[in-house]
DNA sequence: ACGCGTTACTGACGCGGGTTACTGTCGGCG
DNA sequence: CGCCGACAGTAACCCGCGTCAGTAACGCGT
């Protein structure tokens, strides 16, 4: 037989006072309690090892302290996802912060809901990442009125968001390429460009090229998928339908690839070909050669995405539209361009 | 004005019954209910998007219908660990096959307790993962009754534990090695020795060579410590006082930074030098050259370490060690020795 | 001495659903 | 015809806690 978990009336008990009592000390409600019966609680909550039942307090007061991360990606993306360990840990650090804990639920698009874990009251707001373009019960969640915040971006959705700055990273990656001398820049993209994250990057290096003048070639951008065979199919692609002396791509995982393609054609970095990626991944520094890349800061933005739900929950106003700075990384995979294999092809 | 949510009482009133056959039915209980009553209760808490509310049902029923995952690992050792995705997924599909949701807390060792989230009620039960040699926490909670599994082994604490076969795994790579025609074999851990998995790992790889009549030199073995640097330095250090034809380290991760070193040294793989993995993480096969590993099957290990734990709340018998085997994945980073650059070395 | 406002605390209700012991009804059988 | 048992369903209590309305005691001014 164990011993049945303390109840606050055994605290009360043990303190010589009301059950009510106990709740407003331990709740640290309004000053209407001496110091003395408060210590005398205290200590005694202490003593029994006290802990309130998480459940009874969801029922009574209505919440339950707890804030779902709902993982809205394909098996695959989630397992290729380097960044999520760090991303999680930031949001259980805010959750922390305001005493809520994080429950985790992926669940592949289009497959099971997630609705369920707002209205059975399991949680009190829900961080969902990387939606793609269309979620239907995105909207009914969001229109029934409980607390979300977007990490990633969401066109149209009138649901706050926390995002890395996709546009401005892409374009200092770019810019990059082209203070280093480069004029033809390819760009291979992280994923389908239904995906925001994809068409915002996209969109950055456009306008890194349009600064610099420089003409784009629609052939120049090529779609990769999250993981490193799509990357290495991008490449290849690009090696055989263009001339770029430099090529961005939009995820780290990606341009692993991209350099196998490199490896392969026996195409030296950085002289014969400058590769930039993007997320800093852990393993970019360890890339041979170690990999240029533009710095997502995985963990800031888990901690952010965590505040704004935080405050969301408690009625706080919070930005619509939250955006994180990236920060470039040089590493040995990018340089200047070589004099000139001239190799130029028409078409 | 929202709707207040619909309850029990809601679905009774639409259905005509009372509130007990609404639980009755929604519960599956034992055949009293005729089925035209229960087929109306069905339709009604259908008609009303009936969600039962987790806090009333965890404090009537004493069960939270979660799983816990406490993260027993530094922060950068989270960060760094490319299998967690995984098995965090394999775990989520085994809890959800029993209505079990999961709750993440990551802890630094030392640090945090994470017993409350069984005292509270917000869990039934906990996975442990990667824990140390050490912890009162884990022998208390285990001693106060609380359903506890571990995933990672932890010698001599009565608490079943879920783990791939580190010691198989770690030989099946050596003799690899060995059949390969390698006789001077070195070793770099994934973690110091105090870690139960690294110490298992170094135990295969000492088997592996008693097998092959090796005898093994104790400067053959260096430390890493989860990430490439010390891999890097790892290698460094074998490279200087050894004179191995190849390597076994025990972590993809260090792998890599290993390969850093060796590239540094101009040492051509698998020519000159011989490194096998273990982990097969997403991207040992786009290393250069693609990494020869040892798979570690993750999402099956997070899914049985769940159905485990599952057994354990539900008072079914459950073995005190489940292993897990791994699987060789040859790649292109081992291959014979090289006839022999014979440069013998003494001592 | 009395009234009145504080201060310090408590009684009792309700949150929503699980569960036990009970009631009423009907068919079958002696 | 009367009794019994199975069947179908229900009333009422309980889980542990938050909280509002309320009460007792006390100090203070007149």
């Amino acid at each position: 037989m164990e011993p049945r978990r303390p109840t606050s009336a055994d605290v009360a008990a043990l303190a010589g006072v009301s059950r009510t009592t106990v709740s407003f000390v331990l709740n640290g409600r309004d000053v209407q309690i001496s110091p003395a019966t408060r210590e005398r609680v205290i200590q005694a909550a202490r003593q029994l090892g006290y802990q309130p039942h998480a459940g009874a307090r969801q029922l009574a007061a209505g919440r339950s302290h707890t804030l779902g991360l709902v993982l809205r990606q394909s098996a695959d993306q989630v397992a290729g996802d380097q960044l999520l360990a760090e991303t999680l840990r930031g949001l259980m650090t805010a959750a922390r912060t305001g005493g809520f804990r994080v429950m985790v639920e992926a669940t592949e698009p289009d497959a099971e809901p997630y609705g369920d874990l707002l209205r059975s009251g399991r949680t009190d707001g829900l961080v969902i990442s990387g939606p793609r373009r269309d979620d239907p019960e995105l909207r009914e969640t969001a229109a029934a009125g409980f607390p979300l915040v977007l990490q990633g971006s969401l066109p149209g959705v009138k649901v706050p968001s926390v995002d890395v700055d996709n546009v401005a990273g892409a374009r200092t990656a770019v810019e990059h390429l082209v203070a280093l001398g480069h004029r033809r820049i390819g760009c291979i993209t992280n994923a389908p460009l239904a995906y925001t994250s994809a068409q915002e990057r996209v969109d950055g290096y456009r306008q890194a090229l349009a600064e610099a003048g420089i003409d784009g070639d629609p052939v120049w951008i090529q779609e990769g998928a999250f993981d490193a065979p799509s990357g290495h199919r991008a490449m290849t692609a690009l090696l055989e339908r263009t001339n770029v002396s430099a090529v961005f791509v939009a995820s780290d995982v990606v341009a692993f690839g991209a350099i196998g393609a490199l490896r392969a054609a026996r195409r030296r970095l950085p002289d014969e070909m400058s590769v930039i990626g993007f997320d800093d991944i852990p393993l970019a520094a360890f890339f041979d050669p170690p990999l240029t890349t533009v710095r997502i800061p995985a963990y800031e933005l888990g901690h952010a995405v965590g505040i704004a739900l935080l405050d969301r929950i408690s009625h706080a106003s919070v930005a619509a539209r939250t955006l994180l700075p990236t920060e470039l990384v040089v590493r040995a995979s990018t340089g200047p361009p070589r004099p000139s294999p001239s190799t130029r092809r028409e078409s």
